[in-house]
DNA sequence: AGCGTTAATATGTCATACATATAACAATAT
DNA sequence: ATATTGTTATATGTATGACATATTAACGCT
């Protein structure tokens, strides 16, 4: 329930009115990428308003990527990214505590549950690669270094996952988990470091283990965040 | 890496660059919400451009909530809401078919995932309202309210899993569930049909059993779904 | 028929004017 | 002296007109 759905409507400004109508417009009109819209001038006499408003409103759109506009061939739909305006919004000093919380909530939900995907996907040069990262990490002792392969071994696994979609939404909320990761006390740090399950032992049960296997060892690697929560 | 970031500059219009400089702006200077930022003109006279152009840019902050301006008193750095916008590019006519293919995968992904926080977070009372929701499914025999309460059952899982932004992520991505899941074959759903697990099966299981045992119930369930991706 | 030129067109940008809502201050009345 | 009212300054909201620019299409020339 978008809570931008139910604002009062005396709060808002006229091009907000103009952009829902338009949205509205488009979709009622069955508009689909590469369809043309009507010319700014033809829009802004349709709705009685000014040119400059119904700019302000379409460079809204634009910025969505739900509209291009060449010089002067006039204006088309385009085929939005529907992640690719998130990242004008996450960040850490812009959200709040609870939210981010609920973020890094997410995050444990989708590692666990991405199990599934990892064997329906894994191949023999993937595993070679987290077997790379998880070498590296045990041969260093830097407690930097270990966080960056921590977070290495992590993203590879959302890439092996092969969905693009998934591994973007991580990329873009990394941010995020790194503010909830610096938050850990230093006896939750502990605690992950003595975790039961390392990365290695993710790694053997990727390799011969069974989806079952990999999301409840997942789990307890995890143990330490969900507790926190 | 969202591929906004890399579009050639050149094909970047100025209200595109004004945008870009205003967000590094706001974050080096450590803007939090709350805090005023400098009036149109001003950042006009600064950036040697329009007032204008610093409005169209202003304005598309102000949609994503960014950037909120009262009539005199200027104009302050607001919390956004990071999934407010999504539902103005979620639209199946939209997104390309490889994208919603995606999105759907995630939902399994979380819908397997969640299992711990259902269990952290489950109450006699949203049992009761999860039985009540199996009754009427398990007493209809038409198809159409069979689907209702299907999605109802487990839209009642993303609540009890007490993530609000998880629940309203799925809320959002229900358009694009409804239809991969319309476009589901007729042998397909029948195997879902007769699915070796029920919701009746998941209920119990989130009543007496463990979290793992629902992990794999859950599995079983979205089998169908799995191997048609 | 082919090529170059020109005109029309739609978006991009700017400057300016006016409307409107708010806040701060001043003036007045009780 | 306090409270109420009126005034003014200010910053955003909206509208209008002008010009720049890039692309298309029509036109005219050889």
């Amino acid at each position: 329930m978008p809570i931008t759905r139910l604002n009062p409507a005396s709060a808002l400004s006229q091009v907000d009115k103009i952009e829902r109508q338009l949205q509205e417009f488009f979709r009622n009109e069955n508009f689909e990428p590469g369809d043309a819209i009507p010319k700014e001038m033809d829009l802004a006499e349709a709705m009685g308003v000014s040119r400059t408003a119904i700019r302000e409103a379409i460079s809204r759109f634009r910025m969505l990527g739900i509209i291009e506009s060449r010089k002067n061939r006039g204006m088309i739909i385009t085929r939005p990214d529907f992640l690719g305006n998130m990242h004008r919004v996450m960040d850490p000093k812009l959200l709040d505590g609870e939210t981010m919380k609920e973020i890094f909530e997410m995050r444990l939900v989708i590692e666990i549950g991405i199990g599934d995907l990892l064997f329906l996907r894994k191949t023999a040069e993937s595993l070679l690669k987290l077997e790379e990262i998880v070498l590296n990490e045990e041969k260093t002792n830097n407690r930097i270094d270990r966080l960056k392969y921590d977070v290495e071994f992590h993203s590879m696994l959302y890439k092996i996952s092969g969905n693009k979609t998934i591994l973007r939404f991580q990329k873009m909320l990394l941010p995020i988990f790194d503010y909830v990761d610096s938050g850990l006390s230093s006896t939750q740090r502990n605690m992950k470091k003595a975790g039961s399950i390392s990365h290695r032992d993710l790694l053997d049960e990727l390799r011969t283990g069974s989806p079952e296997g990999f999301r409840t060892k997942m789990h307890t690697h995890l143990l330490c965040y969900l507790q926190k929560i």
